[in-house]
RNA sequence: GCGCAUGUGGCGUAAUUGGUAGCCGUGCCAGACUUAGGAUCUGGUGCCGCAAGGCGUGGGGGUUCGAGUCCCUCCAUGCGCACCA
C-alpha cells in the first residue's frame, strides 16, 4: 500500500473485528475482570454529534489498555430508549415511537460503529424491549411489597411491618424506631384494631410505608408535555425537556421513596471515587439539616373555640437549625398549603387569609421563584403560646414558608434570620435580639445570621456560644417535652409516573380501589397499542385510550410472589452458596423428631413428593412439596425470640408464595398419627402447583399472540391497570447489571454473571446526570442489595465527567425596513424581475431582508447606519426604476441570526453557497461587504454555543471520519485537551494529528510503497525514544490523563524520523502502545509486519526505567533562584566536585562578581542554585 | 447568598507534583521544492529591547535557597444549589 489509505484500512478492520467477534467477552474466571461502561444514550433524532463520542473514546481507549494488560474486560453499550422526543414525533405524525426508535438507534450503531469502538455488541440492552423492562417492572414490585426499616437499616419485605402490626399493633414508639414515617398521618392502632380493619384499610396504611407508594402530593405539573415531572426534571421553574412551564399541582401518584435512602446516599458518597464537585452537587441535594422539632401550643381564645373546631389541644410543629434562638420568636409562619390554615383564621380575616392562600396556590413555582424578592403573607387572627416566656405569638401565613419542607411552619426569628427579618420589618413585626454578635451589628439595617456570638435575654441560655446554646436548647426542650432532634432532607420522594404513553406500563391493577402488583410470572405488562399518543377527552394519559386493556385475574389462587421456572430453584439466588451447604448440613444431621416425620413423607407416600431442607427464600425449610407448594416446620420449644425470628422467616417464606403448617417437634414425636392427617388434609385443600402453571402458561402464549394483554377473558373478573407509565429514569437505574446477563429469561440477571463482574470499575458520562440518573442508580443499586439479589451497595466505583463539546455558531446580519409603495404594481416591467412577488408579500408584512451587512457594520451598527442605507437606497434604485416607492427610513433595524456553518470558512461567508441553498427565494438578495485588507469579504460573527440543530453549528463525526478518518478523529479528541474540561470544537488542530499519522504511516513505507521495516537489535536511543513512550503512556491512561499521550507519541515518531529508525522490534511495541488510541492504523502496520494476529490480543509492552538511565545531566545553575546557565555534569557526582566545577564558570564567575556564595543548594539530577 | 471548579503565548494546551515556564499542535513569519499550492520539507516565533539585559503563569501579599505548583486575600469566569428555617 503506498498511502495511508484511511478509509480503506477503518473499513478493512472493522469488517474483520465484527465478523471475528474480537470483542465479545465470556466471564472468563482465569482472568481479573474490569468493567468499564459508557451512560448509554437517549437516541434523538439528531444523530451524535462531535461531543457525543468524547466519552466513549476516553473509555474506549481505557477498555483497550486494560485488555492489553490481560484483564478480562466487559465494555457493552445500549439505548435508554424511552422518551419523550419520540413520542413528541408520534404525537405530530402518528408514527409508533418504537418504529422512531428502532430508526434512531440504527442510526446511532452505524455512527459508533464508524468510530471503531471495542463494545460488546452481543449484550446490548434497549429500555424498551419487553424482554428488558419486563424486569424494569419486576424490580418496581420488588419495591411495592418492601419498606424501610430503620431498626436494621435497610429495605425489608412489607409481610414483616404487617407481622408487627398483627402482633402488636402500631404506635409511635414503633414509628420511632422501626418506620419513621413523618410525611403520613396513620393514626396508632392495636394488633386487634389492626386485624378488624377491611382490606383497603389495611392496605391503605401499608401504601404509606411501601417503597414504591400511591400518595397525593404536590407534584411538578407539565400542561404543555401533559405529564408530572421529577424535581430534577424541572429547571428554573421549566420542564427540562422543552423549557415548558411548570405548575404545582395536588395529585394522586405513583412516587418512590428515595427519602429512605438520604442518608446512605449521603454518606456512602464517601467511598467512591468521584470528582468531589459531583459528590457536592449531590451533597447538596440531598441537603441534610440536623436541628430540633418544637411545638407551640395555640391559644384558645374564646371566640375561637366558639367559632371553630376545638382547638385546645392542638399545637404547631416548627423545625428549626437555630434553637438557641427560641427566646427570639416574634412570630409564627404557616405555609399556604398548612392544614391549620383554614382552622386558625379567625372570622374577620378569613377573607384576606382565604384570598391569600388562593393565589398562592395558582402561582406556578416559575411565578414564585420570580418573585422572590417580593414579601407577602397574611395574619391568621390566632395567637401561639411561647412554649418558655408564655407570650403570645401571632400566626403568619407566608409563601416563603414551603409546605413540602420540614413541618410547612417556621418560628420566626427576625433578629437573626435574613428571611424572617425581611417578613418583619415588611410587616412592622418586632426584632427582638438574643445574640450578642462579636463584631458591631447595625439590627436596623440587617439580621444576624452567623452561628457566632453569645445569647442575651434568653433566660437560662444567656452567656452561652452559639453552640453551646444550640445543645442546651436541645436538652431542655426535650425535658419538658416539647419536641426532639430531628434531621431534614431537602431531598423528595421521586415522583414515579408520568402520564405518557411511551414509557414502561406501571405493572398494577385496581380491585376495589386497592392497588395490586400483578404476579411476576405476568410480566412483562406489554405497552398497549393505541390510537393516539394523547390523552383522553377526560385528561385520562394516553394508556386509557387502549381498548380492553384489562388486568383478566387467572384462575389459581396462587399468591404474590411466585416464581417461575425452575420449580425447585426456590432459594434467593444471593443466598444460594451459603444455603446450600447449611441445607447439606442438616440433611446429614436431622434431628430425632425430623427423621420421625420423614418416615411418612419421603417418596411419594403421601400421592405428592417432599424435599427436605430445603432452600426458599433467605431460609431453609424442614420439610416442602414443591408441587402444592407447601412448607412444613418443625419447631423446638417457643421462647419469645424464637417466635419474632420464625415469623420473619415464615413471612419470606409465604413471600415466595408457599404455605406453611407448623408443629412442635413433641407433636410430632408423640401424636404423629394426628400430625400425618393435618398434612393430607392440607394438601388435598391445596390446588396442585403444576396446573396452574398450565394456566399461566396459556396465558402467556395468550399475551403474547395477543400484544398487550388483550386475551380472552379466562373466566375471572377483569380490573382496570394502571395508566401512567414510568418515568425516563427507571430503566436507567439499572441497566448495567442486564449487560452482565442481558439473555437471562429467568432472573433479572444470574448470580454467576453479578458475582464475576460485580460493580462499574470506571462510569463515564456527562455531568448533567449528577441529581437524575446518579442518585436513582445508587437508590436502586441499594435496594437491590438489600434485598440480597446483588452483593455490592453502590453502582459504580469510579465516575468521570466528560466535559462538554461545544460548538462555534456563525451569523449573519439581515437588516430590514419597511418600504411604501405607491402605485400598484403594473404589468411586465423589468422591475417585476425583482421579486416583485416578495415585494408584494413583504408590502403586506411591511418589511423584508434582503440586504446582509458584514459583521463590521452590526458591531457600530448606529455609525454606519447611514451608508448602509444609502448603498440600499442605490440598489434598489436599479432595480425599481418605474416604481414609485419610498424607504421608510427610521424602520431600518439589523439583526443578529444564525448562518449554518457550512458555508462559513475561517468565518468568512460563501455568500454564493449561501444565497443558492438558504434564500432560493431572494436571488437577489445583497450583501454588503468589509475589506480585510486584500479582499470584500462577507465576515460572520461568531459565538461559543452548545451544539444543536436550530444553531446549525452541529459538526458530526461521520463528517470528520469521511475527513480524516476515525483514528485522526479519536486522537484530536483526545488532544483538545483535559477528559473533564468542557472545550468549543474547532477543527483546525485536526491537520496536525492528521500528519501525525501520515508521518506514522512513512516509519513503515517509503515513497514507493515499500515496507522498509528492518529485522536486528534496536539503538540505545531507539529504546530510549520507545520506553520514554511506554512510561508516558502506561502512567496517562491509567490517570485518564489521555490528552497528554498525544504529544508523546508525536514527540516519539518524530524522534524515530531524526534517528532513520525503522527497527522492527521498536516499530512493533510503539504499534501497541498506540492501538487504544488509533486501533485501525494499528492493527493494520501490525499485520504489515507479518503478525497472523489481532493486535487486541498483544500485550502491552513492559517500560524498562534502564534505557532511560543518563550519564550526564545539563544542570541548570541558578543564581538567587534566577536561572543563568547550563553546566552538563556527570549524574553520579557529589555535591563538593560540582561546586567546584561550577565556582570555576565562566559565566558563573561574571554573576558572582567576585564574592564567594553564602550557600549553595545541590539537588542530585535537578538543579544548582547558589545565594550571594 | 452558599458550595465546587478554573484562570499560563494570538489559539488548544504542557510542566517530572516545590527545582530550567511554555512540550506538542495550531496560527503567524521567513525560506526550499514547485506552472501553481489549501501538498511536502526546513528554520524562527511569550512580551519589551539594536543589544546587554529586563519582565512574565488573573491582581496583591506571604512561606522558601527556589513558587504556575503551598498559604492568605482580592478579582474574573464556569457549574451546582438557592425563601430548605
Amino acid at each position: 500500500m503506498k498511502d495511508y489509505n484511511f478509509s480503506e484500512i477503518e473499513k478493512k478492520w472493522q469488517d474483520y473485528w465484527r465478523k471475528n467477534s474480537i470483542y465479545k467477552v465470556t466471564e472468563d474466571k482465569s482472568k481479573p475482570k474490569y468493567y468499564v461502561l459508557d451512560m448509554f444514550p437517549y437516541p434523538s433524532g439528531a444523530g451524535l454529534h462531535v461531543g457525543h463520542p468524547l466519552g466513549y473514546i476516553a473509555s474506549d481507549i481505557y477498555a483497550r489498555f486494560k485488555r492489553l494488560n490481560g484483564f478480562n474486560v466487559l465494555h457493552p453499550m445500549g439505548y435508554d430508549a424511552f422518551g419523550l422526543p419520540a413520542e413528541q414525533y408520534a404525537i405530530q405524525t402518528g408514527q409508533h415511537p418504537a418504529i422512531t426508535t428502532e430508526q434512531n438507534i440504527n442510526r446511532y450503531r452505524e455512527q459508533l460503529d464508524k468510530i471503531g469502538l471495542s463494545y460488546d455488541w452481543s449484550r446490548e440492552v434497549r429500555t424498551s424491549d419487553p424482554a428488558y423492562y419486563k424486569w424494569t417492572q419486576w424490580i418496581f414490585i420488588k419495591l411495592f411489597h418492601s419498606f424501610y426499616n430503620y431498626e436494621t437499616n435497610k429495605a425489608e419485605p412489607i409481610n414483616n411491618l404487617v407481622y408487627v402490626f398483627e402482633n402488636v399493633g402500631f404506635s409511635e414508639e414503633i414509628n420511632n424506631t422501626l418506620t419513621k414515617n413523618i410525611e403520613h398521618d396513620v393514626k396508632s392502632f392495636t394488633a386487634d384494631e389492626w386485624k378488624s380493619f377491611t382490606e383497603k384499610q389495611q392496605q391503605d396504611i401499608l401504601m404509606n410505608f411501601r417503597l414504591a407508594f400511591l400518595a397525593e402530593s404536590y407534584v411538578n405539573w407539565c400542561p404543555a408535555l401533559g405529564t408530572v415531572l421529577a424535581n430534577d426534571e424541572v429547571k428554573d421553574g421549566v420542564s427540562e425537556r422543552g423549557g415548558y412551564p411548570v405548575e404545582r399541582k395536588l395529585m394522586m401518584q405513583w412516587s418512590l421513596r428515595i427519602t429512605a435512602y438520604a442518608d446512605r446516599l449521603l454518606s456512602d458518597l464517601d467511598k467512591l471515587d468521584w470528582t468531589e464537585s459531583l459528590k457536592e452537587t449531590q451533597r447538596n441535594w440531598i441537603g441534610k439539616s440536623e436541628g430540633t422539632s418544637l411545638k407551640f401550643r395555640l391559644l384558645s381564645s374564646e371566640f375561637l373555640v366558639e367559632n371553630r373546631n376545638n382547638l385546645g389541644g392542638t399545637s404547631i410543629e416548627v423545625f428549626t437549625t437555630r434553637p438557641d434562638t427560641i427566646f427570639g420568636v416574634s412570630f409564627l409562619t404557616l405555609a399556604p398549603e398548612h392544614e391549620l390554615v383554614e382552622k386558625l383564621t379567625t372570622p374577620d380575616r378569613k377573607e384576606a387569609v382565604e384570598q391569600y392562600v388562593t393565589l398562592s396556590k395558582n402561582r406556578s413555582e416559575r411565578e414564585r421563584m420570580a418573585d422572590v424578592k417580593k414579601i407577602s403573607g397574611e395574619f391568621t387572627g390566632s395567637y401561639a403560646i411561647h412554649p418558655f416566656t408564655g407570650k403570645q405569638i401571632p400566626i403568619w401565613v407566608g409563601d416563603y414558608v414551603l409546605a413540602g419542607y420540614g413541618t410547612g411552619a417556621v418560628m420566626a426569628v427576625p433578629a437573626h434570620d435574613s428571611r424572617d427579618y425581611a417578613f418583619a420589618k415588611h410587616f412592622g413585626l418586632e426584632c427582638p435580639v438574643v445574640i450578642l454578635p462579636p463584631v458591631d451589628w447595625d439590627f436596623e439595617d440587617q439580621s444576624y445570621d452567623e452561628k457566632n456570638g453569645k445569647a442575651v435575654n434568653s433566660d437560662f441560655l444567656n452567656g452561652l456560644e452559639t453552640k453551646a446554646a444550640i445543645k442546651k436548647a436541645i436538652e431542655e426542650i426535650q425535658k419538658q417535652e416539647l419536641g426532639k432532634g430531628k434531621t431534614n432532607y431537602r431531598l423528595r420522594d421521586a415522583i414515579f409516573g408520568r402520564q405518557r404513553y411511551w414509557g414502561e406500563p406501571i405493572p398494577i391493577y385496581y380491585k376495589d380501589g386497592i392497588a395490586y402488583t400483578l404476579e411476576e410470572n405476568e410480566l412483562p405488562l406489554l405497552l398497549p397499542e393505541v390510537d393516539k399518543y394523547l390523552p383522553t377527552e377526560s385528561g385520562e394519559p394516553p394508556l386509557a385510550r387502549a381498548k380492553d386493556w384489562k388486568y383478566k385475574k387467572p384462575l389459581s389462587n396462587s399468591s404474590q410472589g411466585e416464581r417461575t421456572n425452575p420449580a425447585y430453584q426456590t432459594a434467593a439466588s444471593s443466598m444460594w452458596d451459603s444455603l446450600k451447604q447449611n441445607a447439606q448440613e442438616h440433611r446429614k444431621n436431622p434431628t430425632e423428631d425430623e427423621s420421625a416425620l420423614w418416615q411418612y413423607l419421603k417418596g411419594e407416600q403421601l400421592g405428592v413428593k417432599f424435599r427436605r431442607q430445603h432452600a426458599i427464600g433467605f431460609y431453609i425449610a424442614d420439610f416442602v412439596c414443591l408441587d402444592k407448594m407447601l412448607v412444613i416446620e418443625v419447631d423446638g420449644k417457643y421462647h419469645e425470640q424464637q417466635i419474632v425470628d420464625d415469623q420473619l422467616r415464615a413471612n419470606d417464606i409465604q413471600q415466595q408464595g408457599f404455605e406453611i403448617i407448623r408443629f412442635t417437634n413433641e407433636e410430632v414425636l408423640v401424636d404423629t398419627e394426628n400430625v400425618i392427617e393435618k398434612i393430607k388434609a392440607k394438601l388435598n385443600s391445596l390446588p396442585s402447583r403444576k396446573s396452574a402453571q398450565v394456566l399461566h402458561n396459556k396465558e402467556d402464549l395468550e399475551r403474547a399472540s395477543h400484544k398487550s394483554g388483550q386475551g380472552e377473558d379466562l373466566g375471572g373478573a377483569s380490573y382496570p391497570y394502571e395508566h401512567s407509565t414510568m418515568p425516563g429514569w427507571a430503566g436507567s437505574s439499572w441497566y448495567f447489571l442486564r449487560y452482565m446477563d442481558n439473555k437471562n429469561t429467568n432472573d433479572f440477571v444470574s448470580k454467576e454473571a453479578v458475582d464475576y463482574w460485580k460493580q462499574i470499575d470506571l462510569y463515564v458520562g456527562g455531568s448533567e446526570h449528577a441529581t437524575g440518573h446518579l442518585l436513582y442508580f445508587r437508590f436502586w443499586t441499594k435496594f437491590l442489595f438489600d434485598l440480597g439479589l446483588i452483593p455490592f451497595d453502590e453502582p459504580a466505583k469510579k465516575l468521570i465527567n466528560q466535559g462538554m463539546i461545544t460548538g462555534r455558531s456563525n451569523f449573519v446580519y439581515p437588516i430590514s425596513f419597511s418600504i411604501s409603495l405607491n402605485v400598484s404594481p403594473t404589468g411586465t416591467d423589468e422591475e417585476e424581475n425583482f421579486r416583485n412577488k416578495i415585494l408584494l408579500e413583504e408590502q403586506i408584512a411591511g418589511e423584508f431582508e434582503v440586504f446582509y451587512v458584514s459583521e463590521l457594520y452590526y458591531k457600530n451598527w448606529e455609525s454606519h447606519k447611514e451608508s448602509v442605507l444609502n448603498r440600499v437606497k442605490e440598489e434598489l434604485k436599479q432595480h425599481m426604476i418605474k416604481r414609485n416607492y419610498s424607504i421608510i427610513e427610521e424602520s431600518i433595524r439589523v439583526r443578529k441570526m444564525h448562518v449554518n456553518i457550512n458555508y462559513v470558512l475561517n468565518d468568512v461567508l460563501d455568500t454564493g453557497a449561501y444565497k443558492i441553498n438558504e434564500l432560493y427565494n431572494y436571488p437577489d438578495a445583497t450583501f454588503i461587504l468589509e475589506d480585510d485588507g486584500e479582499n470584500q469579504i462577507y465576515r460572520c460573527g461568531w459565538e461559543i454555543e452548545k451544539m444543536s440543530k436550530s444553531k446549525y453549528n452541529v459538526v458530526t463525526p461521520d463528517d470528520i471520519v469521511a475527513d480524516y478518518g476515525a483514528d485522526t478523529l479519536r486522537l484530536y479528541e483526545m488532544f483538545l485537551g483535559p477528559l473533564e474540561q468542557s472545550k468549543p470544537w474547532n477543527t483546525q488542530g485536526i491537520e496536525g494529528v492528521h500528519r501525525f499519522l501520515k508521518k506514522l504511516w512513512k516509519l513503515f513505507y517509503d515513497a514507493d510503497g515499500k515496507l522498509i521495516v528492518i529485522e536486528g537489535e534496536p539503538s540505545k536511543k531507539e529504546l530510549k525514544s520507545l520506553h520514554k513512550l511506554i512510561k508516558k503512556v502506561g502512567e496517562d491512561i491509567e490517570n485518564f490523563s489521555f490528552n497528554t499521550s498525544v504529544p508523546a507519541f508525536m514527540i516519539c515518531v518524530n524522534e524515530l524520523t531524526e534517528l532513520k529508525c525503522n527497527n522492527k522490534k521498536i516499530l512493533l511495541d510503539y504499534l501497541v502502545c498506540l492501538s487504544p488510541y488509533a486501533p485501525h492504523v494499528a492493527e493494520e502496520l501490525w499485520e504489515a509486519m507479518g503478525n497472523k494476529t489481532s493486535i487486541t490480543k498483544a500485550y502491552f509492552p513492559a517500560f524498562n526505567p534502564e534505557y532511560l538511565i543518563e550519564d550526564s545531566f545539563s544542570y541548570p545553575i541558578s543564581i538567587n533562584g534566577k536561572h543563568r546557565t547550563n553546566i552538563e555534569m556527570g549524574m553520579d557526582m557529589a555535591q563538593a566536585e560540582v561546586e567546584q566545577i561550577v565556582l570555576a564558570d565562566e559565566v558563573v564567575q561574571k554573576w558572582l562578581e567576585g564574592k564567594q556564595p553564602k550557600k549553595i543548594i545541590f539537588v542530585k539530577g535537578k538543579i544548582v542554585n547558589m545565594v550571594i
